[in-house]
RNA sequence: GGUCUGGUAGUUCAGCUGGUUAGAAUACCUGCCUGUCACGCAGGGGGUCGCGGGUUCGAGUCCCGUCCAGACCGCCA
């Protein structure tokens, strides 16, 4: 077994030249007097042919006998083709083959191995090996390694040390769900698997590892989205003796590093954004800055006209839908009955046209003067042509809605565009969030989130309006990664847990060797973790994460492939001490 | 935990208000074809209509249950 090319390397100067070629066989064409076999590898396609003139009957019959994902190896002499596919590289050529040998048979692949299959998603999925045959899959995983790659270059150029951490850590009741693994070895006692490294980065601080990342699989058990499994990577980074500014400007450096080697892009415009003004600008702490489309206020220029659903709203909020006007009445019912179905939960869309003549013309013209809807228009920022689209109520409420309505109108005139990068970091963050079922606050990032100085008085007396040092890089209306500075005393870091309810016993049963770490000289320290999975998808322009990891789960969490999760035996639960309820 | 959509040939799908033998495309098999590369032409095989129950003279089609898949809400510090 010897191959002395790649399918993807062979070119018009190597004719003559007698090579050795392995790989599968995608498409076979049968003329009758001549056989051509387009074998592929992860490099490329190169056609072999067989000949009545030319080659061996015996080759030919052996040929007779491939069938689609063989895998064979072949010799043969580098010859000019005939007729010419300037479509791939290897067009110009072909290998008369002069051996072939069968490798390995295969059986019929239950969908076409191309770049536009004709398998379902949960066909793929089973037999993902298969899938990871096609182009777009394979490029997908080649375009991972290639971030990552980037990601460790930039970070090693800039000192900083990957650290591996467990994956067999200790459970903690806040935030997502852990996995939990029984540990056979102590009866009774379970190990969790981390949602991230978080308290091991700032043990690593502690350590004097000063700037640390790692490339790490992190878990959370809760239900899946279509861009959310419950296992994921993260580049997870950590940096001591710096501030906010020292940590947005390393990553602000490393987001330019990766579109500017992956997408070949100069970004020039990085903005900062304070938490407030993207919720009261954009509806979401995630903003789509690709394109405008900004929220205008409009509670001055809406309330007190006798319209009682705006007089009743906390807020009256709208946007400017370029070119909207020429909308029909039906289009425009159809976005009524869009922002009224459940997912988006508005009870009704206020609507104004504005007109190329400077008049406007609004579904409420019984309450509003055209110097109303042109106060409007102003708040808008819409011009002739456009639409406004008006929602009213409570105000996080009809923020969340036409957040969801600007993106999806975004989407439709197609502002979202897939090759343009909008990064962004959002800062000044609440420390703390109002949780209505527990009736107590949380924290909005973690609990080691260090509050704003300026703010600790507010702690006691208005604890929602506590601001932290924590941050998110938006990307395109994603959020790709967050951080913070860290609480680095002791005292600090107790008085957080008192606020988010926690006793002095339990804070220190659950987080005891982080508060005991700083006893013994922590150094100011923070960082950030940036979602790889989604960031890669970002990058190349797409929707779906599953492209971009070689065996996902599907929605229910399950690996259809090789069907996990799974029962065990009686014998491992006797061992590690489990009994199953049912 | 909830809402919605789907499950028909190897595959992707069509199948109307219930009515003869369930179709198309593609894949597959056979034959033909002197330059194919989405090859072409002719022919062929291929189905427990997810599963269970019900309504009906009659169910792929209607109803109930269930399983599976997908999208979303809740959830994801």
């Amino acid at each position: 077994m010897h191959r002395s090319h790649t399918n993807g390397e062979l070119r018009i100067e190597n004719a003559g030249q007698e090579v050795q070629l392995a790989g599968w066989v995608q498409k076979i064409r049968d003329k009758g007097f001549m056989i051509w076999v387009d074998l592929r590898d992860r490099y490329g396609i190169t056609q072999l042919i067989f000949d009545e003139e030319r080659s061996e009957k015996a080759v030919i019959e052996q040929a007779k006998t491939l069938g689609r994902e063989f895998v064979i190896q072949v010799t043969g002499t580098v010859i000019e083709r005939q007729s010419k596919n300037e479509k791939i590289p290897t067009g110009k050529i072909e290998l008369l083959v002069s051996k072939l040998q069968i490798l390995n048979g295969a059986a019929l692949p239950p969908f076409t191995i191309e770049d536009e299959t004709d398998g379902g998603e949960e066909l793929r999925m089973k037999y993902r090996y298969l899938d990871i045959r096609r182009n777009p899959v394979k490029e997908s995983l080649i375009f991972r390694h290639k971030v990552t790659q980037e990601v460790r270059n930039f970070l090693s150029n800039e000192d900083f040390i990957e650290v591996e951490t467990p994956y067999l850590i200790k459970s903690t009741p806040e935030g997502a769900r852990d996995f939990v693994v029984p540990s056979r070895m102590n009866e009774g006692q379970f190990y969790a698997l981390p949602q991230s490294p978080q308290t091991f980065k700032q043990l690593l601080m502690v350590g004097g590892m000063d700037k640390y990342f790692q490339i790490v699989k992190c878990f959370r058990d809760e239900d899946l989205r279509a861009d959310r499994q419950p296992e994921f990577t993260q580049i997870d980074c950590e940096m001591a003796f710096v501030e906010q500014e020292d940590i947005l400007n390393i990553f602000e450096g490393l987001t330019r590093h990766l579109l500017q080697k992956i997408n070949r892009i100069d970004i020039a415009e990085f903005p900062r954004m304070s938490f407030e003004h993207a919720i009261k600008t954009y509806g979401n702490d995630k903003p789509d800055i690709r394109f405008g489309m900004e929220f205008g206020e409009l509670n001055a220029a809406a309330k007190h006209r006798n319209f009682k659903i705006f007089d009743e709203a906390e807020l009256v909020v709208g946007i400017a839908v370029p070119g909207g006007a020429s909308y029909t009445r039906k289009e425009i019912d159809k976005l009524i009955d869009w922002v009224r179905r459940p997912q988006i939960g508005a009870l009704g869309m206020v609507y104004v046209k504005c007109h190329e003549d400077g008049t406007y013309k609004s579904s409420v013209d019984k309450f509003y003067n055209q110097e109303d809807l042109a106060k409007w228009a102003e708040e808008t920022g819409a011009k002739a042509g456009d639409l406004i689209c008006v929602l009213s109520g409570v105000a996080d409420k009809v923020r969340t809605q036409m957040s969801a309505l600007r993106m999806e109108l975004a989407e439709r005139l197609g502002l979202r565009k897939p090759n343009e990068f909008a990064p962004l970091w959002v800062v000044d963050f609440p420390l703390l969030e109002w949780d209505e079922e527990t009736e107590r606050y949380h924290a909005m990032h973690h609990p080691f989130t260090s509050p704003k100085p300026e703010d600790m008085a507010l702690l006691d007396t208005d604890p929602g309006k506590v601001r932290a040092n924590a941050y998110d890089l938006v990307l395109n209306g994603n959020e790709i990664g967050g951080g913070s500075i860290r609480i680095h005393d002791k005292n600090t870091q107790a008085l957080m847990f008192d606020h988010l309810g926690f006793t002095p016993e339990e804070a220190k049963e659950q987080f005891g060797f982080l508060m005991n770490a700083f006893e013994y000289g922590a150094p100011p320290h923070g960082g950030l973790a940036f979602g790889l999975d989604r960031l890669v998808a970002i990058l190349a322009g797409k929707e779906t994460i599953r492209d971009f990891i070689a065996f996902p789960k599907n929605n229910s969490g399950r690996d259809v492939m090789i069907d996990a999760p799974s029962k065990i035996d009686a014998e491992q639960l006797t061992e590690l001490n489990l009994k199953l309820k049912h």
